[in-house]
Parts: C-alpha cells; sequence; structure tokens
DNA sequence: ATCTAGTTGCAAATCGGTCGCATCTGGTAC
DNA sequence: GTACCAGATGCGACCGATTTGCAACTAGAT
C-alpha cells in the first residue's frame, strides 16, 4: 500500500483497461489531465492542459470522455457553489468521499474528510431505504480568514 | 404556532415587505407560485406557472427575481443531481436543512431531514473555522422500489 | 493485413441563464 | 389625487456550457 490518501498514478488508464474501454490517443492525453491535476478542473482547464499533451484533443471529446467517466464512477462531478459561472469542476473519485468548502469572498475550495458524513450516509442508507451511489456535500461560507 | 414544518402560506411577500423590496404585479405572481408549489420547480416550469398568473411575467423577470430571492436567503438552489438536464430547482428556505435524494432510477426525489447533518455542519463550523451560509447535500442513488 | 464497432473533429444546434436599453410602475412626497 | 423617480419590466440579442449529426478515422480483435 504505497499511496494511501490517493491512487497510484496511472490508475484511471488501468481501471479503463480492465474494463475493456478502448483506448485512444485522445483519451490517454485526458486521462493523464486528470490523474495529475493538482485542482479541480472545468471542461475549458481540461481541455487546454490535454491539447498542451495531444494538440488535437477536441472540445466534444473531452465532454464525451467526462460523461464515460461519470458512468464509470471513475470521477465526481462539482459545482463548487458556482463560484465561478454555471459550468461544473471534477475531480478523481478517491477511496474516501468529502466534502468541498467555497469561501464565497476569496473563491478559495477547500476539502474536509468526515466521519461523521460517513455516519449520515449510513443513516440515510439504513433510516430511507436508500442505496446511495454517489453524494456531494458542497457548503458556502466564510473561510477563517475572510470572517474576520 | 399553526403550522411545524412548513412557514405560513403568503410569507414570502411578507418577508419582502418587511426588507422594503418593492412588490410588483409580476413578483407577485412568481412568490405565489413559489408558496404554493408542491415540488421543486426549474425556472421553466415556474415561467409557465407564473404566467398562469400574469401573462405578462417575462423569462428575464423570473431569472431577476430568483437571483433576489436567493441573495435574500429565502430560497435554496438545488441541482438534484441533474436527473433531467443541467438546469435547477428552487425550493423555499424552511426553518431546517434537509437533504435532498434523487433516485436515478424512477428519478423520484426524497427529502430528509437529520440531526447528524447538523452535527456535521456543526464539525465543519467548528474544526475549519468556516462560517456557513449555505450548504446543499444532494445524494444520487436507488430508492427502496428501484433497489429491488 | 483486414475488418468493423467505436471514436473522433468539426460545425451547427441547443439549452440555461444574462444583459442592454427603452419603457413602465410602485410607492413616496407633495 | 398628481407628480416624480428609483427601481422593475419586456424584449431581443447575447453568452457560456454542453450536446449532437455526420463523415472520416482508428484501436484492437480476427
Amino acid at each position: 500500500m504505497p499511496l494511501p490518501q490517493t491512487e497510484m498514478p496511472g490508475r484511471l488508464q488501468a481501471y479503463c483497461a480492465e474494463r475493456g474501454i478502448r483506448m485512444t490517443q485522445q483519451r490517454r492525453a485526458i486521462l493523464r489531465v486528470m490523474e495529475t491535476a493538482s485542482k479541480h478542473l472545468d471542461a475549458a482547464q481540461l481541455l487546454r492542459k490535454a491539447q498542451k499533451l495531444d494538440a488535437s484533443v477536441d472540445r466534444s471529446t473531452v465532454y464525451r470522455t467526462l460523461r464515460l467517466l461519470k458512468r464509470q464512477g471513475l470521477i465526481d462531478e462539482l459545482d463548487l457553489m458556482h463560484i465561478h459561472g454555471e459550468g461544473h469542476y471534477y475531480e478523481r473519485k478517491l477511496n474516501r468521499d468529502h466534502i468541498h468548502m467555497a469561501c464565497l469572498r476569496c473563491g478559495k475550495i477547500m476539502e474536509f474528510v468526515s466521519d461523521i458524513f460517513e455516519k449520515l450516509k449510513g443513516q440515510v442508507e439504513k433510516d430511507c431505504r436508500f442505496r446511495i451511489v454517489v453524494s456531494r456535500l458542497e457548503i458556502g461560507g466564510y473561510c477563517a480568514n475572510c470572517s474576520k
């Protein structure tokens, strides 16, 4: 178990191979960007970064690939409280769900892992007899700095 | 305390009056629709229903009014996991925050109030020194019926 | 090397939401 | 009640995000 918090680099491609998903030049570029991204990317940023690896990558291919990865449950789609425009942000789904907090003043995005969140999801599954596939908790407010 | 779970009908207009918000024919129609809606409405549905009360209501007025109510903290904006399209849904903000669950198969939307959710928000405020203004927990999965 | 189902780039279309502007109106002041 | 004006409206054009139709291309099985 070399990397506890995150997944192995290259792991998205491995998942796709396991599931018999055809690997193209363009998808390789997009997956590499997703794997190495340090922050949440929207579709436009993802496109720009992917085109640096393979200039032929088209906008529609980015969207099609995002849809594919979403369907496979390999990435999560976020709004981040629509701090900038109406678009979406994407991140690899890791082992542990986390909460996203967006500061309404400085725009900073924070993440937080909580056992209480896990407990809450457990309660929903049990009390509502609801089988959870994906969950998203986003919070808007003011970070420590901006609250002052 | 006549109505425990929900607010008094007509209450949105009362709030607006208290805050010195100008009340127009069109806003009255839109607020009335929001107040009497039995389910979550998107902007297009809200427009159609409001036009039945006042045919002059325009699409842009609906959006402008929604923005106003959002800024005033009188309504919440939801995605409902984008079950139908990319748009947003709206609901009056009630006393108690609640979780939204969307069944990925039948499309049913369920709501759930939980003390654990309140506890989780408390933890975020304390541990992250983050002042919460708005929070949204949406869950996608399969309801009891569709899990079978 | 061949074949084909699946993928791509491109351009046009769609969709949810916003904006500029001339006109209208709610509600206060007289 | 009338006049007034800041703020609200309808209209149509616009915008950014995402999707689609289609002909050309390619990964990977045979």
